[in-house]
DNA sequence: AGGCTACTGCCAGAATCTGACAGTACCGCA
DNA sequence: TGCGGTACTGTCAGATTCTGGCAGTAGCCT
C-alpha cells in the first residue's frame, strides 16, 4: 500500500473511533510502527486535517469532511457555485455564512485562472426571501443532526397558541417562508411548523428513540404526493 | 518538492497550455525526465485524471476541475447539499442534471458512514418553480461561457415582438422566471430578458468583442442597488 | 518514408520512507 | 508527590520507492 492511500486509510480508521484513541492502536490497525505513525499524523496535519492529540488522552477527528481529490465539469461546478449563492441568500445566517465558507474554500485551493472563472460564475440569484423569523433555525438544524427534542410554543393559521416537544427531523426551504418537519410528542403525529410561527425555542439534550433517517422515511410514506428531495 | 505536490503541478501546466502539449516540455517545466513524467501522467489517469495523449501531437486535459483534498464542516456540507438540491429542482435540465452528478460524485468518494449521513441531510427543498421555458438555457449558460452572441426574438411586456442579437454575460434565478441579462446589439443598451418570453432562440459562432467579467461589472455600475451575488 | 510523439521494460543510483531506540513533556490518578 | 499512559522529537541504518537514462515498439501527421 502506497503511503498516501495509508494516510487516507488513517483518516477513516479515526472517523471509526468516535471517542480518543491512542496512536498505538491506530499503528497496529494500519500495520505499521508508531514513529511511522507520528509522522503521518503530521503529514495529515500539515494538510489542514482537524487531528487532535492530547498526552494521556489519545487522538480525536474534529467532524468534518474531508474530500479526496475530485473532478468537476464546468456546468457541475456552476451548479454547485450557484446553489451555495442561493444558500447564502437564505436568511438562516448561520447556514448562510457556511455556504460562503464553503465558497470561499473552494476558491482558495482553485489556481488562479480557475479562481478567475469561479468568480466570473454569471448566474446570480434574486434577492433573499425577506422572511421575518425570530428563532435560530441553526439550534434546530444541530438538534436534527443530534436527534434531540424541542421545545417551543407555536401559534397556529388559526392564531391559537400551544406549547410544544416535538422531535425534529427535517426542514422544508420554500420560496416564502421555512417549516419544520418533526414528530409531534403533544399531539403524538407528524406535523408541520412554520419557523415564523415558533417562538420560544429551545434546544434540550435529551434524545429522542427513534433515528432520523427513519422518521424521514416514515413521514415520506404517509404524504399522498412525493416531495422533498 | 514531494511526488505528490508535483502531481498537481502537472495539472496546472496541463491546464495553461490549452493546446496540446508535448511530454518533453512538459517534463521540462517540471524539471524532470521524461521517463519520470510518462509515470506521473499514469498515476493521475489512475486517480481519474481526464488526460488525453496522442502520439504524434501531444497531451491535452478535457475540461474540468480538480479539487485538491479539502475539509468541509458539517454547516458547510449542509449548505453544499441543500445548495445542490435546489439546484436540481430548477427548469434548466442541463444544470439541474450536473447538480445531481456533483452531488453523486461527491457521495462516491464519501466513506460510508458519511455517504449515509449525505443522504439523510435532512433539509428539504419545495416543488420546482413550474417556469415553462421553451428555450434551452443551456444553451445561453455555453454562450455565456464562450462569450458568443445570441440572436433570438422577444416579446416584451406589451406583447410586442423583436429581433435581438445580444451579449448575454449573466443569467438570473429568482423564484419564478429566469432572466438574461446581455448587451443588446439592437437596442445598443444593457437589457433584461425573461426566459419564457424568449423563442427561437439560435446560438451563434460569432465571438463578442468584449470580456464578459467587464460587461457584468459594468451592468453592475448601471444599478441603483447592488443585487445579484 | 521520415519526423515527431506516446508508451513500456529494464536497471543502477538517488531519494525517501520506515522501524527501532532514546529521550522529553504533559495529563490524570492514587 | 510519584507513577503509568500518552504525545512528541531526534537520530540512524536498512528497506522501499522514486528517478533518470537507455533501448525498443507503435501510432499520428506531412
Amino acid at each position: 500500500m502506497s503511503r498516501s492511500e495509508r494516510l487516507l486509510d488513517l483518516i477513516q480508521c479515526l472517523r471509526r473511533h468516535r471517542r480518543p484513541v491512542s496512536g498505538h492502536v491506530l499503528a497496529d490497525e494500519l500495520g505499521i510502527s508508531i514513529r511511522t505513525l507520528y509522522r503521518d499524523i503530521a503529514t495529515l496535519q500539515g494538510q489542514g486535517a482537524p487531528i487532535e492529540g492530547e498526552a494521556g488522552l489519545g487522538y480525536v477527528l474534529k467532524p468534518g469532511f474531508m474530500l479526496p481529490p475530485l473532478m468537476f465539469s464546468d456546468e457541475e461546478i456552476e451548479a454547485v457555485v450557484l446553489g451555495s449563492r442561493w444558500v447564502a441568500k437564505q436568511p438562516d445566517i448561520r447556514l448562510s455564512a457556511a455556504a460562503v465558507n464553503a465558497l470561499a474554500k473552494i476558491a482558495a485551493v482553485l489556481p488562479d485562472d480557475l479562481r478567475e472563472d469561479l468568480d466570473a460564475t454569471t448566474l446570480l440569484v434574486g434577492p433573499p426571501a425577506m422572511a421575518v423569523e425570530s428563532i435560530d433555525l441553526g439550534l434546530v438544524r444541530q438538534a436534527i443532526r443530534n436527534e434531540r427534542k424541542l421545545d417551543f410554543s407555536y401559534r397556529d393559521a388559526g392564531g391559537a397558541g400551544s406549547r410544544r416537544i416535538v422531535w425534529p427531523f427535517a426542514i422544508g426551504f420554500f420560496d416564502k417562508v421555512r417549516v419544520v418537519v418533526a414528530w409531534c410528542e403533544t399531539r403524538q403525529d407528524f406535523r408541520h411548523f412554520r419557523a415564523d410561527r415558533i417562538a420560544g425555542l429551545t434546544a434540550t439534550d435529551i434524545r429522542y428513540p427513534r433515528r432520523r433517517q427513519a422518521l424521514l422515511k416514515e413521514w415520506r410514506a404517509t404524504l399522498d404526493q412525493p416531495r422533498g428531495s
